[in-house]
DNA sequence: CAGTGGTCTAGACCACATC
DNA sequence: ATGTGGTCTAGACCACTGG
């Protein structure tokens, strides 16, 4: 077994199942899309009553990590277009809708050395590279948003090829499915800019237009920061969503 | 008895415990910072085992309803400073500290009609009144956000006459302690906006100059909204932080 | 039909707080 | 010593899914 299930110092039991199957979610063993052993499986496997797992598998249920579903089994949770654009993406139209991104206009997609603040974000040596995808994105028609997304080149070997071509809007599906990498939490700080020359002109809007600017930092599920991203939002007729509770 | 605890339709046992529990909280039975009766206690007065109020108070504690504490019992959650801030209070240094607003000077305070906007968002009669406090908040002995914030007048009698002494800067433990009228959720929505000649002045910068502008909605416990509120904010060493699991 | 997760119960024991 | 919430178990039954 190279799964002893160790239950470190006076941690409850429920929590070393939960890890354990985190850390099987993690390491590729369970893939997004897949179905988990039932309750009474894993409570045989680890040794516990089916109580203690079920504890487990609705703390990770309540995570966003696994789907449980009645009747059918408990899911590794996936990135579908829904789930990506309702947790990833905040901005909505003033009246309450969800007005989404349509085109994505790729400007640049080149692979570099990161420079100071992308390596200490993304845990990389400056001897590193990046992959580095500048782009402006449609809504209803008109350029809203200008973003520049950058990766560490190590876990993305071809982004740089392909990305210029066709990037989709939404890319954590492609994260997942092309380079098995999910994001699972982002932290994001947002600031009030005024607009530079470059994102001026690809906006058509004057130089020192406010702006709003997210500075996304993503991570998977062990906690490694996978991607870094700068966005600059032109917010007219639209606001970034965010629900306190 | 005047809570027959009613079961509707098919909900589970659980859920309704918890809706009684919750009943009891927002019409004042419980207030903030009681202690609730022990799960023994309510198991035996709704009829149901210790295993279903422990779901349905586990559930209330997620949403910050109620905190239980071990060897203790469970209590009614209060707006402590601390809560306060952690939740609702989301600009931080640039580095990542935790800087918090000193002096909040009050510039106005109030009675009138509400705008159209206003009564909207505020479920108000064009007839009623509300109390407007508009006020610059300090962060690092420099004035940093101009904010107006507009409550129903009904619910907050001597609001007009006593705000203007003194206001504290975290509003929402006095709406509690005050007038019992608990805090629980909001929604907010941010935008780039340009600074207009008031704002300018009041926070000692040139009109235009870019600012992030944060449109609260609070809402009571039942949903009702309490309180809209427009701040205005320099984002110069600061930043609004979102966390997106 | 069998298998899954969802609810509900009953009881045992533990960890913590208070007196 | 007593009472609280926290963990863990065992078993029953329900609701939903799919063959």
């Amino acid at each position: 077994m190279n799964d002893p299930f160790h239950r470190p110092e006076k941690q409850p039991l429920y929590a070393a199942v939960r890890d354990a199957v985190l850390e099987r979610i993690g390491s590729g063993v369970w893939a997004p899309g897949d179905i988990l052993p039932s309750e009474f499986a894993l409570a045989d496997e680890f040794q516990v009553s089916q109580g203690t797992v079920r504890k487990a598998l609705d703390d990770l249920a309540a995570r966003n990590l696994v789907v449980r579903r009645q009747g059918k089994g408990t899911f590794v949770a996936v990135h579908t277009p829904e789930r990506a654009l309702f947790h990833f993406f905040h901005i909505v139209t003033d009246d309450g809708g969800r007005e989404l991104p349509t085109t994505s206009r790729v400007l640049s997609c080149r692979r570099r050395r990161p420079d100071r603040l992308e390596a200490g974000a993304l845990k990389l040596d400056r001897q590193d590279r990046v992959v580095e995808i500048r782009r402006i994105r449609e809504m209803d028609g008109k350029a809203a948003i200008a973003e520049s997304v950058c990766v560490p080149a190590r876990w993305f070997p071809d982004l740089d090829k392909r990305a210029v071509e066709e990037v989709p809007n939404e890319l954590y599906q492609m994260y997942e499915e092309r380079y098995g990498i999910t994001v699972h939490r982002a932290s994001e700080q947002l600031r009030a800019i005024g607009a530079d020359s470059d994102d001026a002109a690809a906006l058509g809007i004057k130089p020192g237009t406010p702006l709003l600017e997210i500075s996304r930092v993503a991570e998977t599920l062990d906690g490694r920061p996978v991607e870094i991203r700068r966005s600059r939002c032109l917010t007219d007729g639209r606001h970034y969503q965010s629900v306190i509770v």
